[in-house]
DNA sequence: CCCGTACTACGATGCCTATCGTACGAGTCG
DNA sequence: CGACTCGTACGATAGGCATCGTAGTACGGG
């Protein structure tokens, strides 16, 4: 198999076609999860979710990730005791053609103008 | 003067250094709010309050304009009795270059997908 | 089999917010 | 002036949500 041992255990995700834009943009509107989406967006890949270090507790980014994956725009799966995240770019660019960079864009223009010089 | 009559009454409005990304998402999560700006947007030009027809009594109105021009969304300007609203159009694209038509693209695509045949 | 690691579930808490109703202020028109 | 329209202010309410802490489950390795 390519796909190397993922756990019987699985998550609920959305279809692609019950990703709701409003759901996207809440979820999105809170700077934590921005900060996640823009790091899986910059890596390209998978992350676990304990490579990201938040400043809140695990309990709280636990409630995070589900925020994410429930309103589309992550996928989850555990591979041993990791859960990885990957963005759910085709689905959102099929949905919302062009949406997501410019999100991120307009992250990284914001992130830029008031964190850089 | 070129301006015509506008009231003494002025309301605060954020800078457009002051708008925030996420402000601007969570202003436009709510159902209600994101109607409001498609509206302006299609017709483009300012639109008084009460040309909107929304399912909510005006009190619930009046809040969801102030949650507009807070995050930075819409200008509001009384003129006579009636309050224009206006798309600050300039100020989101030149912080946040092609976010607002992505967004409002988006918003029309889900309209048609799920209002449409 | 036992332990450590990774993540979850659940309950609590305090804040934010969408909604309403009623009472009020500002402006226009007769 | 008086009446009417437009929108606001304020209080109340109910639900959502970001956060925490603690206790628990799943998996992999010695």
């Amino acid at each position: 198999m390519t796909s190397p041992a993922v756990s019987s255990r699985d998550l609920p995700h959305p279809a692609r076609e019950e990703i709701r834009l409003e759901g996207v943009l809440h979820a999105l509107s809170d700077p934590m999860r921005l900060q996640i989406v823009r790091e899986l967006a910059a890596v390209g890949d998978e992350l676990s979710c304990s490579h990201f270090d938040l400043p809140v507790t695990k309990s709280t980014t636990t409630h995070h990730f589900r925020v994410l994956r429930e309103s589309g725009v992550i996928q989850q799966v555990y591979r041993g005791t990791a859960k990885m995240n990957g963005l759910r770019k085709d689905d959102l660019d099929g949905l919302f053609p062009g949406l997501l960079d410019c999100l991120l864009d307009a992250a990284a223009r914001q992130a830029a103008r008031l964190g850089g010089a």
